[in-house]
DNA sequence: AGCACGCCGACT
DNA sequence: GTCGGCGTGCTC
């Protein structure tokens, strides 16, 4: 049993964020610490944050063991949260240094609660009132016994600064200190939610028993567009709010939408803490500080708000689970969705996985009986699914670069002679997603990366989409210095664009793509505005699909169905499927019903035709006996090794004596492919070559992998990251 | 991560 | 002779 207390001077092991393989043996400081504290201890010249890990080991020169500085002043990390990072670690073979990073992504920490100066009434009266006094006064008078701050208050009561300065000097204004970072407003569980259908009631009060039980427990709450999850899930939230636990609601960032906190905002009578990557410094360190003291009872967030310090945290619902960007890429390579399952187990918390379409993992956990498993069938509302049906794009004569067939023509008139929306949905940014020179062939590519260059027309360059380096489109060929010859082929968002503006002269139209407004801000607004009526056709890439309500939308035209089939991606024919279900569910959300008309050159292929049936159950048996019979994920165990670094010779010997000396994972019956360049094998002037390793179920990968990989040694400037789980192959 | 130490090329 | 390149190693 580990103590929980050191007394001032006993050895403690304390992990600090710098990238040690270890933790350090300090001195407990004047006063000792709990085990799980904070603190700041120093690390060569430096001070460094840390967290008391234990007792010391003791194995270091007692003489050169120098004293932990100080304790912060936040909450000690929570033995729960300690178990977290360990786990987590140990599963995505992340060093813990990184882990801990994740943990205390919040500035300041270590400082005392900032203050300001906030201003109220007080006891004596002015030796003169002028206009600009009474109002101030009257001002304050108003609200009682509430603060502002000198900018609050000049401005509501509409005099200067000076005028203030000019009261408190005469004890007519109070100034005191108070904390910057305030307590999130309570949130009020007992407001009533919107009136539920039999099947919402249902499954909503078997996730609040659930929650109110204490235990751990996942469940995968499955439901259409518009069956009304998301009200399921708030009176979950609301029943584990009014038993004074914490709740956490994870969403995809693009999802973390105005429209959605409204929602919440509406249901429990307050603004939550919302953690995004767009959050300020101060927000980021209040939302973790109240997080920490209990004082934020519900974190809105998107992926990394699984890593805030909570005190008793008792429901986590991951919405959207199936999407993609659960899937960190960079940096520590981790699924929140798996990540809040392992969570949550550690607790006794509940995890709810929401989504229409779920992925392969949550269906064959749900089948497996891992996961409850909680059907929401009916659409709420008198909305119903999308008629959906295909067109047969190889009976087409199209002219050349033309994408838009004569029947989805014919649909989109038919809607704008209704007065209602239309979406040509086409998952390509840009303009043309190859620029090819006519006299020679020579496509452009990107000068750091091995990826082609994709030409926007907005923006008036060419656009590497994989390091987001620009260039001016050339006018003369790179290759062959023909001049004027350079031309676009296929077509992207911009360019079907221009053709819907030929196609429908009388029409607005609007093109929707995420690098075609300078913030996520400010492409929110314009998704509003369109949803409102702003636009009559929307040209739209991948974030259309997510989340946002369209209401007048009756018609969604897929133009390339089949861009997603090709590929090796294990998971291409999952994906496809989840995204045209998804697309397809944009179409008449209102009482308006919608249809879906698909572009497909392959009308028979499976996807397409469970696609159409509208057969999910048969769709995921299908797909989940070829993922068996292929012993791939979830039935098998995938892990990807990538390693990079600026000489290819370099990269590729140390990917060929990995090759080599597979012992370790021999042991475990593990396969080892490759090496092979990586989809993309150059990004930012850095080679990468890709081992993918594959292991049957039950096997310890990771340890096998940590065993494998640590039998060489990175010189220079290689890298090598493992992927466990690799979600893309790339 | 930083920062020091140390071992080889072009300068005063 | 030395200034400085960045490869290697250490931090309790």
């Amino acid at each position: 049993m580990t103590p929980s207390f050191y007394d001032e001077g006993a050895l403690v092991a304390v992990l600090t964020t710098q990238p040690l393989d270890r933790a350090l043996d300090y001195k407990a400081p004047e006063g000792g610490c709990h085990l799980g504290a904070f603190v700041e201890v120093p690390l060569g010249p430096r001070k460094v944050l840390g967290v008391v890990w234990g007792p010391g080991k003791g194995d270091y020169d007692y003489a050169k063991v120098r004293s932990v500085l100080r304790v912060l002043d936040a909450a000690p990390m929570r033995d729960e949260m300690r178990a977290f990072l360990k786990k987590a670690a140990a599963y995505t073979l992340t060093p813990m240094p990184a882990m801990l990073r994740l943990a205390t992504r919040a500035p300041g920490l270590g400082d005392p609660p900032s203050m300001r100066k906030v201003y109220r009434r007080g006891e004596a009266e002015p030796d003169r009132m002028t206009d600009a006094r009474r109002r101030v006064l009257e001002f304050l008078g108003e609200y009682g016994d509430l603060a502002f701050t000198l900018k609050e208050l000049a401005e509501l009561s509409g005099v200067t600064s000076s005028v203030i300065k000019g009261l408190v000097k005469q004890g007519a204004v109070a100034e005191e200190d108070s904390p910057r970072d305030l307590p999130f407003p309570p949130m009020d569980p007992s407001r009533p939610g919107k009136a539920l259908t039999d099947d919402q009631a249902r499954a909503s009060s078997h996730i609040a028993g659930a929650v109110r039980s204490g235990a751990y427990g996942t469940t995968l709450l499955r439901g259409v567009t518009g069956s009304g999850k998301t009200e399921v899930y708030l009176e979950a939230v609301a029943a584990c709010l009014a038993s004074g636990r914490q709740a956490l609601v994870l969403l995809p960032e693009i999802a973390l939408t105005a429209e959605f906190l409204k929602r919440v905002e509406e249901r429990f009578g307050a603004r939550p803490a919302e953690w995004h990557s767009g959050a300020t410094m101060t927000e980021r360190r209040r939302i973790w500080r109240m997080v920490g003291q209990g004082n934020a009872q519900l974190v809105i967030g998107a992926r990394s708000a699984l890593f805030l310090p909570y005190q008793n945290l008792s429901l986590v619902v991951v919405d959207e689970e199936h999407d993609t960007s659960y899937k960190q890429e960079e940096g520590v390579l981790y699924n929140a969705r798996d990540m809040a399952v392992l969570r949550a187990s550690l607790l006794g918390a509940q995890v709810v996985l929401a989504s229409a379409t779920p992925s392969l993992e949550s269906w064959a956990n749900a089948e497996s009986g891992k996961y409850t498993r909680l059907d929401l069938e009916a659409r709420f509302g008198p909305a119903v699914m999308p008629t959906m049906a295909t067109i047969d794009m190889r009976a087409e004569k199209l002219p050349s670069n033309r994408w838009v067939s004569e029947e989805l023509k014919r649909a989109v008139n038919q809607r704008l002679e209704r007065g209602e929306q239309a979406m040509l949905f086409l998952n390509r940014r840009g303009y043309a997603p190859i620029t090819l020179c006519r006299a020679c062939g020579h496509q452009v590519g990107c000068d750091q990366c091995d990826a082609r260059m994709v030409e926007h027309r907005f923006l008036k360059r060419l656009m590497c989409h994989q390091c987001g380096e620009t260039k001016p489109m050339p006018t003369v060929c790179p290759s062959c210095e023909a001049e004027d010859r350079m031309a676009p082929v296929g077509p992207g968002v911009e360019r079907l664009g221009e053709e819907a503006v030929e196609l429908f002269p009388d029409a607005r139209v609007a093109v929707l793509s995420s690098d075609m407004y300078g913030s996520a801000r400010a492409l929110k607004a314009e998704i509003e505005t369109i949803a409102e009526g702003g636009a009559d056709v929307i040209i739209g890439t991948q974030l259309v699909a997510k989340g946002h309500n369209f209401p007048s939308l009756t018609l969604v035209g897929v133009i390339d169905a089949d861009l997603g089939l090709q590929g090796s991606d294990l998971r291409a024919a999952e994906r496809t499927f989840q995204l045209m279900r998804q697309v397809a569910g944009r179409a008449g959300r209102a009482e308006k019903p919608g249809t879906a008309l698909l572009q497909t050159y392959q009308p028979e292929h499976p996807v397409i035709r469970a696609i159409l049936a509208g057969d999910e159950e048969g769709f995921w048996r299908a797909e989940a006996a070829q993922r068996e019979a292929a012993g791939v994920p979830p039935y098998g165990r995938m892990a990807g090794i990538i390693l990079s670094g600026p000489d290819v010779a370099q990269v590729f010997d140390l990917a060929n004596a990995l090759a080599r000396n597979t012992g370790p994972l021999q042991r475990v019956g593990a396969q080892v492919f490759g090496p092979a360049p990586a989809p993309i094998a150059r990004v930012r002037g850095r080679h990468r070559v890709r081992l993918l390793v594959k292991a049957g179920k039950g096997v310890a990968l990771q340890s096998a992998i940590a065993q494998w990989v640590g039998q060489v040694r990175l010189k220079g400037d290689l890298r090598l990251a493992v992927d466990i789980d690799p979600q893309s192959f790339y």
